[in-house]
RNA sequence: GGAGAGAUGGCAGAGUGGUCGAAUGCGGCAGACUCGAAAUCUGUUGUACGGUUCUCCGUACCGGGGGUUCGAAUCCCUCUCUCUCCGCCA
């Protein structure tokens, strides 16, 4: 949610740096709306003072003993008065609210300007891809010759967009989010989290999946309620800190937190239909952090190098893309994504994106920490794959594969598989 | 799934129609006493929105929503959640 107060203060501004990202703010509906709250709360305001006047006047000489019929006679009417305009106070906050919560973030200063992921900046690479001496397998043929890998099973059980592991590929997918958490929380600082995967609707608006982005979300009704399975770990637990007032000194808070993620992919029908790159459920192992305001664009370099670090160790070549404004994600102010190498598809490919929201998130949510002064101030929330647990494991086949069809385990997930050192078919 | 009891400020806990944003205690903050601390005493201490603008003022909020009333923490309806007992279950 954007801070009104900013659209009062400098409406023109505020839509002209919107405008960059390719939203078109209503300025005009904006204004209207204001004009007519104000003066509808002033009025419904004033009314409610003077008949609460009345009602305390009335109780003051009911309490002498006097007789308040004409008292009584003077109030009556005033109640339905208030109701009315009350109804009509709310009507307008609720639009003011829904214009609100459609905003987009505004970019920190320090991104790029452009509208596609053409224009997004290479902030650094890291590791170089390695020299094959036979032709490449991708993840899919590598797994399915394993007999590890089991797409038409999937397909029957569930549908497209869903994958079925097994035998020591199902492992190593486990060992790869264990080592994530282990890093993360062993090293990094992060206090591991076990959060519900099915979330209410107050909780996706908090984070910002809802109420534009619902096509997305896998929806489950329960009579009149609705409860959604989350998308990624980050609307469970960015939400742990909504509706709160943080003591100043219990900053920052960093949790880790593995979950599947369920994912509709409306409108991404045509892309990525091999393999497990895109599907509608994934594990991925997340990273939040709850920050004062003065040190989140500082954690969110902190945040981007702790994934990175999941990749070093395992010896994966990968690139940071600092986002341009067109091609960030509706709630960020500011968004590195991690690609990693991937050798079937000569190309890198997204495997984490770490965005900092400012206080987007909290003020959506109502996550406040005790400022200086010791006033309630909107805390700062940022959060990053640390990384997505399947595409993860595309990587590892696809840059550890032999020319046999076998496949290496890197050194750092030994520990997580027995010591094994190779995939190899029947295993 | 059945039966019962609850939900009040950071916490505990009063308050069954009017001067209640809410007693009291604890905690927090400030001050007094003290070389300092403890104890004691005094004062103070919620959040949101709006107006005004760094000073105050107004409105709302006693689990959520709705109703009765001139007036609701208090009465009625409803939902959610918590606790106890029974059943079931991983």
């Amino acid at each position: 949610m954007i801070d009104i107060q900013l659209l009062r203060a400098d409406l023109n501004g505020i839509a002209e740096r919107l405008a960059g990202r390719g939203f078109s703010l209503d300025a005009q509906a904006f204004l209207a709306l204001e004009a007519k709250r104000k003066a509808v709360q002033a009025e419904t305001e004033e009314l409610q003072a003077r008949r609460n006047a009345q009602a305390k006047k009335i109780g003051q000489a009911k309490g002498r003993g006097e007789d308040v019929s004409g008292l009584m006679a003077e109030a009556s009417g005033m109640g339905d008065h208030v109701g009315a305009l009350q109804a009509q106070l709310e009507e307008i906050q609720r639009a003011q609210h829904d214009f609100l919560s459609a905003i987009p973030n505004l970019p920190h200063e320090s991104v790029p300007r452009g509208t596609t992921a053409e224009e997004n900046v290479q902030v650094r690479v890291w590791g170089a891809p390695r020299e094959f001496g036979f032709p490449v397998k991708d993840h899919v043929d590598l797994g399915e010759g394993l007999g590890q890998l089991d797409f038409s099973a999937a397909t029957r059980i569930a549908g497209s967009r869903f994958t079925l592991m097994k035998g020591d590929l199902a492992r190593l997918h486990r060992a790869v989010a264990q080592f994530m958490l282990d890093v993360h929380g062993r090293e990094h600082g992060y206090t591991e989290i076990y959060a519900p995967y099915l979330v209410n609707a107050q909780s996706m608006f908090g984070t910002g999946q809802l109420p534009k982005f619902e096509q997305d979300l896998f929806m489950v009704p329960r009579g009149d309620e609705k409860w959604y399975l989350i998308p990624t770990a980050e609307v469970p637990v960015t939400n742990m800190v909504a509706g709160e007032i943080l003591q100043q000194g219990s900053l920052p808070l960093r949790f880790v937190c593995h979950t599947p993620c369920f994912r509709s992919e409306a409108g991404s029908y045509g892309r990525d239909t091999r393999g497990m790159i895109r599907q509608h459920q994934f594990d991925k192992v997340e990273l939040v952090q709850v920050v004062e305001p003065a040190l989140s664009h500082a954690a969110l370099e902190e945040l981007t190098g702790h994934a990175e670090t999941i990749l070093k160790r395992l010896e994966l070549p990968y690139r940071v893309m600092l986002l341009c404004v067109g091609d960030m994600g509706f709630a960020s102010a500011k968004t590195y994504d991690i690609e990693v190498w991937l050798p079937a598809q000569n190309a890198y490919r997204e495997i984490s994106s770490c965005s900092n929201f400012e206080a987007f998130q909290a003020r959506r949510m109502q996550a406040r920490f005790r400022n200086d002064k010791g006033r309630p101030e909107p805390v700062h929330t940022l959060n990053g794959s640390g990384l997505a647990v399947g595409r993860t494991l595309v990587a590892i086949l696809e840059n550890y594969q032999n020319a046999d069809g076998s496949v290496s385990v890197p050194v750092a997930l030994r520990p997580y598989m027995g010591g094994q050192e190779r995939l190899t078919r029947g295993g």
